[in-house]
DNA sequence: AGCTTGTAGGAACATTCGTTTCACATTTTT
DNA sequence: AAAAATGTGAAACGAATGTTCCTACAAGCT
């Protein structure tokens, strides 16, 4: 039985002790720095000793170190000959390659502004703000989740928007002017999103818009639009970019909203210990069944 | 002027002696080798004397071998778009900027992979299933309800599982060998995600996993895992690369799901026209208010 | 010829490599 | 509770690394 040394390492992560399962864990997530530096950088790297990747080694039925470093330097290099084959191969057959360079161009897209400036901009409107509104519907819904998500943990001051009783506009009755709306739109754009955005306009709500278009409606009407393309090779428009813009706005809101958000942040995380522990405990009693 | 090594070393050809030069047509042509040996027994391989190697690396401007290998290394390391990468580094330092280095560079490091194959092995396996559930929790449930969006439009054998009595797990019940599972998971990992799976795998039930790590519970349990990092500037893990993904694998899946899909695709699409009427209309009426 | 210049191989060098040993801490067993 | 078994880090070991001399050789010049 001739096994994959990175499905050996797989298998061996239950029956491994805690320093040795670190290091595996460093090895499976970087497979090609076991081949391309050497035993005590990578050591250093993974915060391990020394002597524990050279029984690391052996754990895995590796007579040497070098009998494990082989197989990912053999990895690499078959790696880079399918890589090599996929570039030769050209446009045709990679969808995958081909979404990923419209996200990119997207991102580049956005980039190529003074995104600098918008992005902090948007996030003293949003930090200043009494109550910021988040909202966003149909494929913009999973962006608004996740600014919901994310601010769940560390900005009490956020809301999500949902739809109640056939229009969202609703929950907008009683915005000031020293509200704030965040709101996520791409073509075709929601009617209630848009409608939403122009009530809490009127009554004097400060809009950021993270939108696809700068002809769309929500780019027209914000006071901050960040406009970041949905550009995509398949019929349906792809929000990864504006996802990137999106933790992008999140991470400079946090910044600026200094030691109560980082605090709560903190608190979350450590509440989230469980799970974390969970990973550790459960992962020996699970059987691989392919 | 930093030059590629590659290229420099093509260009010393000329003015090179005669076992210096062997040793550069080497090098020029087993370039792997270079990252992956030492460089003795590259010497030997190219069957010249240790110190011309040495020697050689100065010889374009290397300050050590060491150096020289770096670029070899840094050559097999190098991802796709890396160049694009550090294109988006430009002047400024500021947050937005690091946020979409770093998913660039998530995205990256899923290409390096088989990305392409990994996808397309999954898109066969989500067509072939009976029912399609998709589970996502905290910073991942965006990813679900995104995907449960897309397929709404088009894949009626999709759904989108939900937290019901304090467990997920119960709708899972009824899996089969003949369903599939598509799953979200990163860092810290949902306990009702990773449990909602192990059952579903107990069943019988093909697994796609979405994660962050390789080391990563659902990587290890899944049929096919596929591996995008969240690494990020700031507390919270990056999806952007890892809705890019997703969004690779929907395209995938609908193009191999064929007319049908396609027919009810455009169905909806049609039936979304009022909005885009709207948003045709509407533009003209909306003053524009910074 | 003699002299200079440039190139290459071999040996010695300090450094770094992977390995092993041993003592200590932790866990499990008796 | 004591004892055995296991996992781990620090230090020491020989082997291998990359570098730097030094010498030998060949070609070009006066």
């Amino acid at each position: 039985m001739e096994t994959d040394v990175q499905t050996r390492l797989t298998l061996a992560l239950g029956r491994l002790g805690p320093r040795l399962k670190q290091a595996a864990r460093y090895v499976l997530d970087h497979p090609e720095a076991v081949a391309l530096h050497s035993l005590r950088t990578l050591a250093a790297q993974a915060e391990v000793a020394p002597a524990t990747l050279s029984r690391l080694a052996r754990a895995v039925d590796c007579a040497d170190y070098e009998e494990f470093r082989r197989s990912y330097q053999a990895r690499l290099t078959e790696r880079s000959f399918a890589a090599r084959a996929e570039a030769l191969q050209g446009a045709g057959s990679g969808l995958m390659r081909d979404q990923a360079k419209a996200v990119v161009g997207n991102l580049d897209g956005f980039l190529a502004e003074d995104s600098e400036g918008l992005i902090e901009r948007a996030a003293r409107v949003l930090v200043a703000a009494e109550s910021v509104n988040v909202v966003g519907m149909l494929s913009s819904f999973s962006l608004a989740v996740y600014a919901h998500y994310v601010a769940s943990m560390a900005l009490p001051h956020w809301s999500l928007l949902r739809i109640q009783g056939g229009s969202l506009a609703d929950s907008l009755y009683d915005l000031s002017p020293r509200d704030a709306v965040l709101a996520f739109t791409t073509a075709p754009y929601s009617r209630a999103t848009v409608m939403a955005c122009r009530d809490a306009k009127s009554r004097g709500a400060t809009l950021i818009a993270i939108t696809d278009r700068r002809s769309s409606p929500l780019a027209r009407l914000a006071d901050v639009p960040l406009v970041a393309e949905a550009e995509s090779p398949s019929f349906f428009p792809s929000v990864a970019a504006q996802f990137a813009v999106l933790e992008g706005l999140l991470a400079t809101v946090l910044r600026e909203s200094g030691a109560p958000a980082l605090d709560k942040l903190q608190a979350v995380e450590e509440a989230r210990c469980s799970y974390r522990e969970f990973w550790d405990d459960e992962r020996d009693s699970i059987t691989p069944v392919n």
